[in-house]
DNA sequence: CTTTCGATGATCT
DNA sequence: GATCATCGAAAGG
């Protein structure tokens, strides 16, 4: 059962309101297939993650501290946080505002300003271009600077789409809550992280 | 095809 | 001081 989304309804709207206040794997399987834009560049989700309240592989299960407090603020903003040192990786808040809950955003299939994405990635292959949470902010230059800010106004873009099916296993990359099959994927894509067990 | 490993820095104990 | 919601290059089958 999906909620669709007018992306040019009313900030605070009671649609998109009653998107984003459901359970982030809920969301996590809705945003399969939604396109997502910053400045007109990015693609279609094909791969996401949810991290939930008492969950001990999100980064809200400790409380909030400076790192994850967007992840405690309104539903449908960013949360975006360094990982490893190195990379940066963008969440969309779900829940009530105090709740913790977040969608790792996990994979595009670019198909806006592709020519742009390969120079900021180093002229990879479009296979490569979006397929992990890390490359995919780099292509779309997604940086702290956007953490907290409202996925459905400038610069951000987030626009209701179809998905072909859905694919759910384990999340990526963790050490706790390794068995909740809380990864959820396009199927047939060629543009995930890894393949589905 | 697979596995291993270094880079790099914020965060929390 | 340890632990990461990762990536890419290199080495091995």
């Amino acid at each position: 059962m999906s909620l669709f989304v007018d992306p040019h309804s009313e900030p605070g709207g009671a649609a998109r309101q009653a998107f984003w206040l459901r359970p982030p794997q809920e969301v996590a399987a809705d945003l399969i297939g939604w396109v997502l834009l910053v400045d007109g560049v990015g693609g279609r989700i094909v791969e996401t993650e949810a991290y939930g309240p008492n969950d001990p592989a999100s980064h809200s299960f400790n409380g909030r501290t400076r790192r994850n407090a967007a992840m405690f603020g309104p539903g449908g903003h960013a949360y975006i946080y360094r990982s490893y040192g190195l990379h940066w990786c963008v969440n969309a808040v779900t829940g009530s505002e105090g709740e913790g809950a977040a969608v790792l955003i996990r994979a595009l299939e670019p198909t806006h300003g592709v020519e742009i994405m390969a120079a900021r990635r180093g002229g990879m292959d479009a296979r490569a271009l979006c397929s992990g949470p890390g490359r995919l902010t780099q292509a779309l230059a997604v940086s702290d600077a956007h953490n907290g800010a409202p996925l459905h106004s400038k610069p951000f873009a987030l626009i209701p789409g179809r998905r072909q099916g859905l694919l759910s296993g384990p999340r990526i990359g963790i050490s706790k809550g390794v068995e909740t099959p809380w990864r959820f994927g396009e199927a047939g894509s060629g543009f995930l992280s890894r393949r589905f067990g």
